[in-house]
DNA sequence: ACATATATTTAGATTTGTCTAAATTATTTA
DNA sequence: TAAATAATTTAGACAAATCTAAATATATGT
C-alpha cells in the first residue's frame, strides 16, 4: 500500500466514526484536501484491491480488510503520538504532523517494540483509545465540555472546531490545551457553562462548549 | 525532496567515500538496483536542482548543497538506528532496512530530540560515524582486518559490508564490535587470518578479514 | 414532473519514477 | 586507426497520483 492509499483509508475510517454511514466522493475530497475527481480515482483502486466498497454515485464504506488496514495506521499513528510526548518531550500539539508520516513505516516489530517501550499505553495524547495489537479499539475517552455533568472535572485536549476564530478566542480567555477544568454550573436557559480554569471562574457560551474536547480524569 | 531523490543524493555520497572521484552511471545504477537510463533521468532532475554536477557522458558528483543533503540523511539513518539498537533491543542486523525508511522522516526538531534521547552518539550500531547537527563528520580511524600487520592489536569497531548474512555470521562467531583482537598469523596462501579475540584462536578467511574494521590501539 | 442546482464521473493532461529497446558516444582492442 | 565492445543517453511506454474542464447522474424545488 502507498502512503496515498494509506491516507484515504484512514480518511475513510474517521468519517465512518464521525457518523457517516457511507462516504460521499465530495465529503472525503474536502478531509483528503484534494479534488473530488481524484477521490473517484482513488476509489476505483481501494475497490479494486478490496479494501473499500464502492459503486458509482452510491458512495463508499470500507470493507472488512479496510477496516483492519485502518485500524493498523491508526495504531501506529497514536503510538508514534504517544512516543513524541513521552520519550521526546514534544508538545501534544506538535505530534499530529509528524505521526502522519511515522504511521506510514512498514515493520510489525518495530511497531510492537514501540508497544514495549511505551508500556502498552491505552491512550494517545488527546485522549483517543489505540487499537491493540488485534485491532480492538477502546472508546473515547473524550468527550465534549457541553455533554459532561455538573462537578466533573477533565482536562481540555482537544477542539472540535479549529477555525481562526475560535482559536483566538481560546488563547484570549487563557484557555489551552492541557489545562485542568471542572464544570461548576450549567444555565439550563441557553447551556452555558460556568467553569473553573486553573482557579479562575469562567463563564462559556453554549457554541464554545460544544466545541472543547475534555479527556475525563477521576478526581 | 522525494525519498526516491533522497535516496539517490545518499548512494551518490557513499560511493565518493568509497573512493569513486565521479559517480558513472553503471555505478549508481547498480547500487540503486535500477536501470542506467532511470540513473540519467534522475541526474537530470538532481542536476536541474543543484544537488549534483552533471555532465552527459562524464558521470556525476555531489554540490555542496548536495553534500550537505546528503549529511543529514546519512544523520537521520544513522541516528534511528542506535534507537532501533539502544530502545527498542534491536539487534544490529535488523535496524538497516526500517532506518532505510526513517531517515526519511522530515522534522528537524525530532531528529534533535532523538538525538538528545539517546545522547549525543558518536558512532552508530556498525561503527559508523554519525555526521553533527552541523554536518561534522567524524574521521574514521580503522582499517580493514586484512590491513593490519602481524602481531598487532585492535578493537573491532565497524563492518564494510552490513548485510544481514555478514552481521549474523560474527554474532554465531561471538565476534562484536568492542572486542579485542590481535593478529597472529597471516596464510599467504588464501589471504586468510588467525587471530585472538577475547583469548579465544579463530581463523578467519580474506572475505571476513576485508569487511571487518579494527581500530589500532598501542600495546 | 420538469427545470435547476448539486454531486459525481469521465476525458484528457501533467509530474514522478520507472521500464525496454534503440540510438549514440566513449573506450578498448587488434 | 578502424572495428568491436562497453557505457550512456534518448525515445517511447506505463502506473500512480494529481489536476481542470466537460459530461452525466442525482437531488431539489416549485
Ligand atoms: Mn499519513
Ligand atoms: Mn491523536
Ligand atoms: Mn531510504
Ligand atoms: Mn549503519
Amino acid at each position: 500500500m502507498t502512503h496515498s492509499e494509506e491516507n484515504y483509508i484512514k480518511a475513510i475510517f474517521h468519517l465512518g466514526f464521525e457518523g457517516l454511514e457511507v462516504i460521499s466522493t465530495n465529503a472525503l475530497a474536502e478531509r483528503m484536501e484534494t479534488k473530488p475527481s481524484s477521490v473517484t480515482d482513488m476509489l476505483k483502486r481501494l475497490s479494486e484491491k478490496g479494501l473499500v466498497h464502492y459503486k458509482k454515485y452510491q458512495g463508499a464504506s470500507l470493507t472488512d480488510l479496510g477496516i483492519k488496514t485502518a485500524l493498523s495506521i491508526v495504531r501506529k499513528h497514536r503510538l508514534w503520538e504517544v512516543f513524541l510526548v513521552e520519550k521526546l518531550d514534544f508538545n501534544w500539539d506538535e505530534v499530529h504532523e509528524i505521526a502522519e508520516q511515522l504511521e506510514h513505516i512498514k515493520s510489525e516489530k518495530l511497531i510492537d517494540k514501540l508497544d514495549e517501550l511505551l508500556n502498552y499505553p491505552k491512550l494517545d495524547p488527546h485522549g483517543d483509545p489505540i487499537p491493540d495489537k488485534n485491532g480492538e479499539l477502546m472508546e473515547a475517552h473524550k468527550q465534549l465540555l457541553s455533554q459532561m455533568p455538573i462537578n466533573t472535572s477533565g482536562i481540555c485536549v482537544g477542539v472540535k472546531d479549529s477555525s481562526a476564530a475560535f482559536l483566538r478566542f481560546l488563547d484570549k480567555n487563557n484557555i489551552a490545551l492541557g489545562n485542568k477544568i471542572k464544570i461548576v454550573e450549567k444555565e439550563e436557559f441557553d447551556n452555558s457553562v460556568r467553569v473553573l480554569i486553573d482557579h479562575r471562574q469562567l463563564h462559556l457560551s453554549q457554541q464554545i462548549a460544544a466545541n472543547l474536547y475534555i479527556k475525563k480524569i477521576n478526581m
